[in-house]
This record gives C-alpha cells, structure tokens and sequence, in this order.
DNA sequence: AATAACGCGACATTAGTTGTCGCATCACCA
DNA sequence: TGGTGATGCGACAACTAATGTCGCGTTATT
C-alpha cells in the first residue's frame, strides 16, 4: 500500500478521533513508536474511578490499537510516567494491578471557551431540576470543568459568574426521585448494550419488593422521574419500571430478549405517559391577551403560527398547528383567562369543562371558608 | 520549601488539572523538559476553530505556564507533531501563523463511560427545548462525543440507542427564539468578563433598531428564550433585553459600570419575570385526586410534603411548604379538576377567580359555536 | 528601503525510551 | 501444600527522539 505522503487518513484510538497521515499510519502500525498518541491512547483507556484496568487488559487494549508494546514499556509508563503527573491510582491489593482515574477528573482537549462555559453552567442549572441527582452527577466532571474555567478567568480572584447566570425552569419544578448510582450505570450499561437485567422492584401497588428479569427496551425522562421500559421475562408486554422504585440492578445472565418492531415515540404518543397525541397536528384558534401575544411573538407554538391584533380591544387573534396532545391543553390550561381558544371545538369543550369542575370544586367550599 | 516526597500537591497548567510530586514541581519548574506534558499543555492552549492562536503567543503561553522552550521546538512540535496527529489547523496567510483546532474535535481525557454517555443523551433531549439552537451548539462536541461512544459500542453497528431514549420536557415546549452565535459569544465573554458591550438593539415596542452601550450585570434563561440583564450606559436602571433581538454586538470601549449591591434571585423575585414571589414559603393544603397523589408521591413538591387518604374517595388530603409564587399557582391551575385547594386562602380565590373567568369566556360563545 | 520577526532545514548534543534479562512475589490449581 | 505460570521491578545497553543553535530565505512593519 501506498499513499501521497500528505493525504489525511483518520484513525479512531478509543474514542479519539485522530488524523494520521496515511504514511504514518503504515509505518507506525507495524512498528509502532510514538510516545506521545500512545500515552494519550492509555489516558483514555483508563477508566474513571469506579471502574479500573488491569495492566495485561490495558496491553492487550493496546496491541488492538496498533501499539505492540512490551509489557515493562507498559508498567514503567503507568507507574513512572502516568501515574506520578497524572491523578491515577493503583489498586495493588491484587497481583495484576489495577489502574483508574480519580473520580472527579477531567481534562478537555481543546481547552472549554467562554461561551461554552456559561452554556455549560445554564445547562446544569436546567438539569439538576430535570434529571435525578446522581444522573446529573454523572456529568458533575464537565461542570466543575466549567466553573473552574469561570472561577479563573477573573484574575482579582474574586469570579461572580455564579451571582450573575439563572435558568428558569419551565413550569413547576418538582424534587427528582433520588435513584441509587449503581441502579443507573446497571440500567444504562444494560440498555445500551443489549442485555437482561435482574433487579429488585418496588412495586407501586403492592408495596411490596419482588425480583424480576427485565429485558429493557427504552429510557424515557418525564418530569423529574425516569423510568425504564423493560417487558418481564417470559412475558410480550411492555411495562415502566420508575428508576427510584429499583433497589438492586446487576446484569443478568438471561440473553436479551428484543422487541423487533418496538418505537418509542409510538409508545410515547400512545398515552403510555399520559400524553396521548392524535395522530395529526390540529388547527389551533384562539384569542389571546397582549401579554401571551407578546410571548408567543418571541418563542412560537410552531413554525406556522400567526398572530394578528383584534380591533378595538388589547387582544389578538392566534392561529398555529400544533400537536393534538394533552401537553398543549395543559399549557392552555395554564394560560387561564388569558386565552381563549376557539378551535378545535374539543379543546374548547375540555377547557370549558374544566374550568365548571373548578368552580364546583371551590363552590362547595365557598360559603364555608368565606363566611368569616 | 521542602515536601516530602511522596506528597501530593496539584498545579493547574492552564484549565488542566494536574498533580505532581512535590519533588517534581521542584525540578521541572526550572528545568522543564516533560514533552508528553508540554504537548498536552499545547493542546489546551490551542483553542477550537473560530479562535486561534499565533505561534509566539502560544511560546509566551507556555513559558509563563514553566516551558521555558526555544521557539525552533515550537514550530517543529506544532507542524510535525500536533498537526499530522491531531485535527488542527493552521493558517498561514500571514507570518505568524495562527494554530486552531477543528472545529467540532473533542478529546474526553478518561473517555466517557457509557452511564455518562447516556446521561448526555438525555441531557440533549432537555435542553434542545430549552435553549437557543446556537447555546446547545456549543455543547456540540460533548454530545457528539457521548453518541460516537454510543454508536460505537455495538460491534453489530446498528446502534439503536437514539430509538431507545427520551426526555418529555415539563410543560409545553415553546420553539427557543434564534440568536446569533457571535452574539452569544460576545455577550457571554462581556459578562463574565465584566466588560461593556455595543449593541443595536430591536426594541419590542417601538420596532426599531437603535444602538445602546450596555453594561451586563446577569443573564436569565427562561422558557425558551434567554434574556440580558445590563443598564444602558449612563442609567442606573436595570433593564432586560432578550438575546435574539441583539442585532450585533462588539465588546465597548467604555469601562464596565458595576452595580455593587446587585442580586440577581432578588431581581427575579421581585417580579421581574412574572415570577413574583412572597417573602417566605406558604403552607399548601389541597384535596388531590389520585393520580395527582401518585405523581407527587414519587416527585414531590417539596421537602416537607405530606399526603394522606381521605376516606370514603379515591381523594388525598395534601400538605406541603411551597415558595409563595406564580409557577406553584400556575401547576395547580394546569392540574384543574385533579386538585381543590383549600389553603392559602389568596390562591383558592386566585383559581376561583380564574375559572369564572375562564368559564365566561366560553360562555359568551357557547351559542354562536354550538348552534350548528 | 531598511529592519525586525518568523519559518524552516540541518546538525551535534543531550535526554529519554525500549526490549531484554534476572530475580522476587503473587495467584491459581491440583 | 507445593508447583507452575503471571506479574512486577531493577538494571543495562542499544536505540530513538527531543532540543538548542546556526544560517538563510521570506514576510511584516515603519
């Protein structure tokens, strides 16, 4: 084989996207010497902490990557080179040892930017009221990276970035379920990877913890509670598993049992969430208040919308496809007196309805809390 | 200054993170000759494509961070080594040549592992709804990064991760308003930079372009639309102006005018936002109907929550400290029928009021719309 | 047009890296 | 429990790579 010396191949070393030149990567493959790619190569090979690399998986990892090294080459660089420059540990309780990365550390390649800092922290703002904790946890590298970037830039020392950047959340912001570490890299690794896994559930109705077998097949996150939807070995149907209601994970042993024609939009939109949607976009009509057309104005409903004054009046009427789904209704809903929606004639009717429920609701109770 | 030698201490070079053995700090800070650690330092210092970096200023860079190395080294690690294995550039239109990374490149040093790939995943999902197109895109290479992990993962090749995984925003997902990139650039550089910026601003009322001198003091992002807190040069105001109605914006020559006492949570909570809130949390009392009491059994409100059966109903009587605000008011008026509050008094009335308000709105044209 | 700054090839010198060997432990298995 | 194969590690010689210096041509700068 030969290449124009210049030509620009890439190789992918793990995860590392890497241009070599196609020479090089002749040379090199065979007899393969560079310091610099191979140490970069064992940086990323070695995991962070809770996960660890023993010293002949690391050579043999190395080899596939066109790095035959010698296996003293390989110890000298981790416990003489690496591990006194880098935060990497050793577990020498056991003969091969083991190697990890501190739990906590990061290095981007291209350094972070300004921009992308403050991204990062709006980002972490939004998530930590989105995600359970340990979730978001699972990205704390990335946002101390970004704090830390942040915290330095200011040379008095005395950074303010923190008093200056809010994220609103949209709509109430309820407290995540808490979900147990170890429940959320098993149900992740199992889901991604195609594999069963045995857990122990607490079941919402019995309240009482049983083992199951699940076969998973999606993740959806919807609100602040994540759920795992997974059917029960030996059985066809498809069922929510809430991550929090999970006591124990581990991999099973069964073989992963697949849903061939399974989309999970399809069991979204099927109401499986309480979110059922028509099979269609509807028209929606309504009049609305100087305020919400001011809003909408700036973040449509949709691409189509339109918005034109009513005269005579601070209103204005509203045109826009939306989706048919119970999302939309709630955000009318939450709209109150400043919206009144026209068409479809169902939403009208359901808006209508609701507010007469209300009213009953607090009818009742009217003449005993008013009469003081 | 003497350390034992084994001691830990940890050095920044740059925003990477390094521990060193006291001793080394000692012998490498005069004599500095580590190249696996110069280069990693380069490659920090080399920023991602808009940017770029001059060959002396990156030798000024590296001295002041103790590479005390010849500018002959320099030119030959950049065009010989860092250039043919990485995906960097460099243009050389005008002597000294300028150093950039690809734009899109991205180096994890311990490679994502799969749980935090995922939690990436998902965190996407969230935030494409959330923030301007052009903010997400800055995360661009950390969410590419996590779906290549993914994508890869399966030897198969047919990853099916993006089919398996959904986040279902909380309330109804507005379009997020464009912005430009260089304007979130320019204006989060001045930020947390504390410098002035020139803009030419699109006033929501008078539909006008006008230029302004601003002097940024926060920014909040809320729904889907991200706002600029600053006082216009010579005012004492605080004012809003929305991102993507930002026509241009420049870094100012005017020096940054500081507003010492400023708080950004009281800013908010004053109103700002619509988003008034009380002085102090209120006690919540509510009749829940079922669903409602599961839901927020699993999320709860808040911390203090408590929920009990109400006899003789499928109702739940409902306790909880909430913040005194307009988002708690507006979950209870989205929950409509589902939830009967009896206390705080202000907010029963609040519903009340909204429903009958509600309620003739479609009274008024029941009978124009119902007679067909 | 003059001067300083920059890029780059070449080369001798120095520093670092690599494989090999020998020995001491440690893990594992019968 | 004793044997066998892995593993870790110090030492050393051969090898490879990195560094600074010099000189020359080219490019900004004034």
């Amino acid at each position: 084989m030969s290449y124009p010396r210049e030509s620009l191949s890439f190789v992918r070393f793990g995860k590392l996207l890497i241009f070599i030149t196609a020479a090089k990567v002749g040379v090199i493959m065979s007899d393969a010497r560079d310091t610099l790619f191979r140490y970069l190569t064992m940086l990323q090979l070695i995991p962070r902490f809770p996960g660890r690399i023993a010293t002949p998986v690391l050579k043999e990892k190395l080899a596939e990557r066109g790095f035959k090294i010698d296996t003293r080459s390989l110890q000298r660089d981790l416990s003489q080179k690496l591990s006194t420059q880098f935060p990497i540990g050793c577990d020498d309780s056991q003969k091969p040892y083991r190697w990890y990365f501190d739990r906590d550390f990061q290095c981007q390649l291209p350094a972070l930017d300004v921009p992308s800092a403050l991204t990062l922290v709006l980002a972490e703002e939004y998530l930590k009221g989105l995600l359970p904790p340990v979730v978001v946890g699972q990205l704390s590298p990335h946002f101390t990276d970004a704090r830390r970037l942040l915290d330095e830039m200011n040379a008095n020392g005395l950074s303010q970035w923190a008093r200056k950047v809010r994220a609103i959340p949209n709509g109430k912001a309820l407290i995540p379920a808490e979900i147990d570490e170890s429940t959320w890299q098993t149900i992740s690794e199992a889901l991604l990877e195609q594999k069963a896994v045995d857990v122990v559930y607490l079941s919402r109705s019995s309240e009482t913890e049983k083992p199951f077998t699940l076969h998973p097949q999606g993740i959806v996150s919807r609100h602040s509670a994540t759920y795992l939807l997974a059917h029960v070995n030996g059985f066809e149907d498809l069922r929510q598993f809430a991550l929090h209601r999970i006591k124990q994970a581990t991999l099973s042993q069964h073989p992963w049992q697949a849903q061939p024609d399974f989309d999970i939009d399809r069991y979204i939109q099927g109401g499986a969430f309480g979110y059922r949607q028509g099979p269609s976009d509807v028209t929606l009509e309504a009049e609305i208040a100087k305020p919400v057309a001011w809003l909408l104005q700036e973040t449509p409903l949709s691409e189509t919308q339109t918005i034109e004054a009513l005269p005579d009046s601070n209103w204005y009427r509203l045109t826009a496809q939306v989706p048919d789904d119970q999302q939309t209704l709630w955000w009318l809903m939450g709209m109150g007196a400043n919206v009144k929606v026209t068409a479809p004639a169902t939403w009208r009717e359901a808006l209508k309805k609701s507010a007469e429920q209300v009213l009953a609701h607090y009818q009742d109770t009217t003449l005993t809390y008013e009469t003081h």
